[in-house]
RNA sequence: GUGGCUGUAGAUCAAUGGUAGAUCACUGGACUGUGACUCCAGGUGUUGCGGGUUCGAGUCCCGUCAGCCACCCCA
């Protein structure tokens, strides 16, 4: 035997198949991606945000300008490599590509205003733990076009019901960052308060104070959050003041509740005014922040284009998948009939009839195993059939079989003939 | 990137430094005639990997890799 290849740190397999079980950290499976993807694709299009999709790779200096030089995501976590003399990067995330997308194809002539919504995996290179991975997927939306804040309020809504649909506990939280005319000035007080309390900070929040100095305020050293209590508060300029009051008014009309957090401070440099984050209160351990998002009013200017504001959330599926299988909770197609031929007559029989069903829409499943009808219906129990039929010399002959119903061990007498309009009648009598 | 914990069968776990096991799951049979209850049978486990100590290592030591937890970061 040659030695097995295994798997990319920080990368995992979404199998159909359980290959492990533990109730706190149970095996993903593709079931619990299909539940939160799909609830998505049905419920965005419901807001008029409909799909875009985008290349994984990127020119690198999209993100550099897009997301920010000095963040930990550009500057430590990318994938960058020499594409024969271009500098390339796999995207980390997708609003920068779909902001590019919306200038190099000049939407806004098009468009100007417009609701997107996209979904697919995303690279970062960190230290991998439960709900953090290397290669992730996130399913977000943008709104580019509306300086709000009805659309701020409407987005939030659309993420609380998806939430809620899924069934995940969770706080809204929600903060205000200022814009270009508030923030510049309390970024320069923040940084003289900060720079006069030098020595009592941790070595990391020593530096942000010149790349990122609202990042101290929410660094979870103790001595630091003595320093961050102290610090001057943002204050908003009108606009910004009237816009973060208007969002909260028509969030509180559409009764979508939500915790005001003063420190929450996301981490790209793009986000301006709003800025919400729905955090899971259970389910997760340190990596609980299910979706994020805000407002970034500058970065299609900065990206090329127009003065045209957006804003837009990202939601990371396998958190969610994660709390979702924890919930037992899954979306799988499960076969309605299995049919087990014990020779080679009621094979060909048995392949005709599935090929029937199948052509109507129902999901039939051939045994192709060779066995005592007890263990084939222990296989089809196991495959979560609904209806069970055993195919033998009698059945041929006589064109008459019985259907049980594995949940209730109930048995149906119908002829072969007639068995997709008699399975019919049965799954509308109960579905 | 930093620190800590853990790596034994598909899974959950045993095994004083002395022959690697149990349970569950899986497959087949008892049963060409109806599963979730029964009985029987079925395992070539590089004990994560590589070194070292020892007469002898799953067990002790070193390294390494991976996973997890926290930091960090963020979805």
């Amino acid at each position: 035997m040659s030695q097995k290849i295994r798997g990319v740190k920080g990368t995992r397999d979404v199998l159909p198949t359980e290959t492990y079980v533990k109730d706190d950290d149970p095996w993903v499976r593709i079931a619990h991606y299909h539940l939160v993807e799909q609830a998505a694709r049905d419920l965005f299009p419901l807001y008029g945000y409909r799909e875009a999709r985008t290349p994984v790779l990127e020119r690198t200096e999209l993100f550099v300008r897009g997301i920010g030089e000095v963040t930990d995501i550009v500057g430590k976590e990318m994938y960058t490599f020499d594409d024969h003399g271009d500098r390339v990067s796999m995207r980390p995330e997708n609003t920068a590509s779909l902001v590019r997308a919306y200038v190099e194809h000049n939407v806004s002539q098009l468009e100007p205003d417009t609701k997107w919504w996209y979904l697919g995996p995303m690279f970062r290179r960190e230290r991998q733990q439960r709900g953090r991975y290397r290669q992730f997927t996130q399913i977000g939306i943008e709104a580019f076009g509306s300086a709000g804040p009805r659309v701020d309020a409407e987005q939030i809504e659309l993420l609380d019901r998806w939430l809620r649909a899924l069934g995940i506990p969770f706080e809204m939280h929600l903060n205000s960052l200022g814009d270009a005319n508030c923030r510049p000035p309390y970024r320069a007080a923040l940084q003289a308060y900060l720079r006069a309390r030098v020595d009592d900070l941790c070595e990391e929040c020593k530096k942000r104070i010149e790349t990122n100095p609202i990042r101290v305020l929410d660094c979870k050293n103790p001595k630091c959050q003595e320093v961050a209590a102290g610090a001057p508060k943002l204050v908003l300029c009108d606009p910004c003041k009237a816009h973060f009051d208007g969002l909260q008014s028509i969030l509180t009309a559409l009764k979508v509740s939500f915790v005001l957090d003063a420190k929450l401070v996301r981490g790209l440099d793009y986000y301006t005014r709003t800025a919400y984050e729905a955090i899971a209160t259970e389910g997760l351990g340190a990596q609980s922040t299910v979706a994020g998002g805000g407002r970034y009013d500058g970065l299609v200017r900065e990206l090329g284009g127009g003065d045209v504001p957006g804003i837009g959330f990202a939601a990371g599926v396998e958190r969610l998948a994660l709390i979702v299988a924890q919930q037992g909770k899954e979306r799988a197609v499960r076969p309605v009939l299995f049919i087990a031929p014990l020779g080679d007559a009621e094979a060909a029989r048995a392949d005709q009839l599935a090929q029937q069903l199948r052509a109507a829409g129902l999901a039939a499943e051939v045994s192709f195993r060779k066995s005592n009808p007890g263990n084939q219906l222990k296989r089809a129990d196991a495959l979560g059939a609904r209806f069970a039929l055993v195919l033998g010399d009698l059945e041929l002959q006589t064109d008459r079989a019985r259907l049980k119903e594995l949940k209730t061990g109930a048995q149906h007498e119908v002829s072969l003939a007639g068995l997709l309009p008699a399975l019919q009648k049965l799954l509308e009598e109960s579905p």
